[in-house]
DNA sequence: GCTTGCCTCTACAGCGACTGTAGAGTTTAT
DNA sequence: ATAAACTCTACAGTCGCTGTAGAGGCAAGC
């Protein structure tokens, strides 16, 4: 007896919003499921393996359309293991620069609470740091205009 | 004399891209400019100076909201620093917790690329990693639906 | 004066990955 | 029978920009 699951279930099971599933079915991320005679979703256990496949790759950061990609190697699994391997090892990439970046940002942020001295706004130290023109990051203030302000948090 | 400023120099100056600077006009950031007699904006020094206060704070990830209110204080330079320190420690606070998540990250995907052997997809440990039930991250599957995957890269 | 070539203008659509809302219908529990 | 919880669709909004289209402006060389 395969277990029939509303959206409701399969969301608690997996930690995913509801809405969240809708957007991954209108994005071909999820197929389309089967549906009562009312027109309500039911889903089967793969649609959960599926789910839940799809959520720990977005709790590591793949984008979309990289699990797009690995959904479709997983279907055809007599292929090699390079391209699956080749796309964690990119993501481990882009996962230490984004670390090299956080402890730049943290030690900069280290420095500037460290010598505020509680004073008036007008002598602020943090206010300085930041007003002073983009000296101690990544000043490309001459040359350039390669303005790509690290992505936010 | 003061320097008179278009659009494309205060770009070049201050590393913040001409479509970007007029954006933060239309959402507040920058003060709306004069303009020549043809409709061309022109800046003077204070607004190349607020521009890169501008820059280092983005740059530093605070969100614009947050700058929006750096610069109100700034305005008025006589209150208490509290308030921007405050600002700053939160934002280090936030720095802190996303580097906590990328090392988890980081250990976990160096873990499934040490594991996979290279052979089919069928058998990759990479593919088998992710197909995990979420176990080895945030495992909130049991209770709650507090599907806050972590925001990509 | 005229052309060339870059610069600037406005207005609006699009990105990624969802989230929120409105308004209506369905299922389950009491 | 009724209330509570769930589900449906469709679409707008989020954040911080980026890209596009089509038109007009400006300095330098001829």
């Amino acid at each position: 007896m395969t277990k029939r699951r509303t959206i409701g279930v399969l969301s608690r099971a997996t930690g995913v919003k509801v809405t969240t599933i809708r957007y991954y079915e209108t994005i071909g991320l999820m197929p389309p499921p089967e549906r009562t005679t009312s027109g309500q979703r039911v889903y089967d256990a793969d649609a959960q393996a599926r789910l839940a496949f799809i959520r720990h790759a977005r709790a590591l950061g793949f984008p979309v359309e990289t699990i797009r990609e690995l959904i479709a190697l997983q279907i055809d699994p007599g292929r090699d293991c390079d391209s699956v391997d080749a796309v964690a090892r990119k993501r481990l990439a882009d996962v230490r620069e984004r670390l090299e970046q956080l402890k730049a940002l943290e030690r900069e942020l280290e420095r500037m609470i460290s010598a505020c001295a509680g004073g008036r706004v007008g002598s602020c130290a943090v206010m300085s740091a930041l007003a002073d023109h983009g000296q101690c990051l990544h000043d490309d203030h001459g040359h350039a205009g390669g303005g790509t302000i690290a992505t936010a948090t």
